[in-house]
Order: C-alpha cells, then sequence, then structure tokens
DNA sequence: ATTTTTAATCGTAATATTGCAATGTAAAGA
DNA sequence: TCTTTACATTGCAATATTACGATTAAAAAT
C-alpha cells in the first residue's frame, strides 16, 4: 500500500482493519477453508493443498498468526494449526453491530 | 501487492477475500464508523470527519460501494451513502462458521 | 450567467504486498 | 553421524495500494 495513515484512526480501528486485512486474501481464506474442511487442526498437509509455494503459504500462515486468526504449536518435527477465537470473534463482534444496525433501519433512506 | 494469483481460488474465496480486503483499512473501518455513528446515512459530510483528503476518502467510499459494504444514492448536489446488506452479512456468514467451529471443538488439540 | 459547492477522476510519488528461489534451522529417521 | 523432512527466513522482482494535488463535472446558490 501506499502510506497508510494508521495515527489517525483508533487503535480498535487500527485493529479490526488488521484482522480484516489479514482475511483480505484468497490464500487466507483458503487456508481457513481447509482448516474447516479437515475439522480444526492441520500438522504439515498445507502445501500440497494450496497451489502455492511453499516458502508463500508459509507467510501466509504467519500474518494469520499474526492478527490472531489462527494459533500454532510445534508438534516435533511439524507445525499444527487450528482457529484462534481472539480474531474471529473481534471481527464477529463489529460485523453483528454493522447489521444490527442493518435491521433497525430498513434502508429509511438511499 | 504483488501478483495475487485469485486464478487459482474458487469464486467463494476470491469474493469473501475481497469484503474483507475493503474492510481491511483503518480509514474504511472509520467510515463504517461514522456509518453507524450518524444513524445509517451520511450524505456529504465525510470529509472533514476523517483526517484525510477529499480525493483520498471518494477513493475509499469507492472501494466499500464496489465490494457491497455501502450503497450510494445521488441526491442533487451531495450523495447520500449507507450500509448495504449484501456483503455485510456475507462475511457475516462466513465467521459464523469459523465460530461455530471453534464452539464445536473446544480447543481439543493446539 | 457566474460563482460556489460537492464529489469523482487523473496522474503520480511513496510505500506495501505477493510470490518464489535460495538458503537456513531444527527435529526425525536411517 | 548423516540424511531427510518440515518449516521459517532472506532477498529480490513484479505488481498493488495509499495519499494527494490538480482538474473536471454537475447541481445549487447568487
Amino acid at each position: 500500500m501506499g502510506i497508510t495513515k494508521s495515527g489517525h484512526f483508533t487503535e480498535q480501528q487500527n485493529n479490526l482493519a488488521a484482522i480484516a486485512k489479514a482475511l483480505g486474501h484468497p490464500a487466507r481464506i483458503a487456508i481457513l477453508d481447509y482448516l474447516l474442511k479437515v475439522d480444526v487442526c492441520i500438522c504439515g498437509d498445507i502445501v500440497g493443498e494450496i497451489p502455492l509455494a511453499q516458502p508463500t503459504i508459509s507467510q501466509h500462515l504467519k500474518e494469520l498468526k499474526q492478527v490472531g486468526l489462527i494459533k500454532g504449536s510445534i508438534s516435533g518435527n511439524t507445525v499444527c494449526y487450528c482457529l484462534d477465537e481472539v480474531a474471529v470473534s473481534t471481527l464477529q463482534s463489529y460485523l453483528s453491530v454493522l447489521s444490527q444496525k442493518l435491521r433497525d433501519h430498513q434502508n429509511q433512506c438511499c
């Protein structure tokens, strides 16, 4: 991006944006989808499931982890990843507020 | 970004990522926050509320509109923006699936 | 009719992301 | 110990985003 002026916004706004940004890539959605499909945990078999090179996937996993969308624990030779409640519920709460507003005012304007 | 390989992912994954990406900037979160604060509609008074230049805000509004997070209708000299159900509920549904998984499996691994 | 107001568009500089080959690291297995 | 396996890191090239000044477009106000 260019020069994102994060200093002008609240911490909450920056945090929400960071989580959404991490979700904002099809490869990272695909990783989460795979997490859902294989039932919570993925230990070592992500590369091969997603058509990207290993370093690229490693980088995407790092970004998901950084914002708290997934967490990983080292298990010997492999790493085990699963969903992390932290960021999921943060973003979900925000969307709930948005959709509540939508329900309250049934398109009275626009 | 670099060369995002959207061709490798499903339409749904690309769509979800696009919505999340649009949410993934503090200025755009701030715009939505302002929408919530002033009660659904914002007609012409966004610039001045957000510390960015008018062309920048116009660009952010365009991105929110493109993915269906807001909709705008021209009202004479000004434009009236409000939340759009389309993208809000799409992303909300996805997060519901994620958090349902989290609830089903209470951190049995990781 | 002219000026003002509101917001979109264009052009562009600064910076961030994406993707991968090459390389590094550390545990597992032979 | 040596090799293999599984990931993480580094260092780029290619491309996307962000921000804004300048300009344009169109309705409103004078």
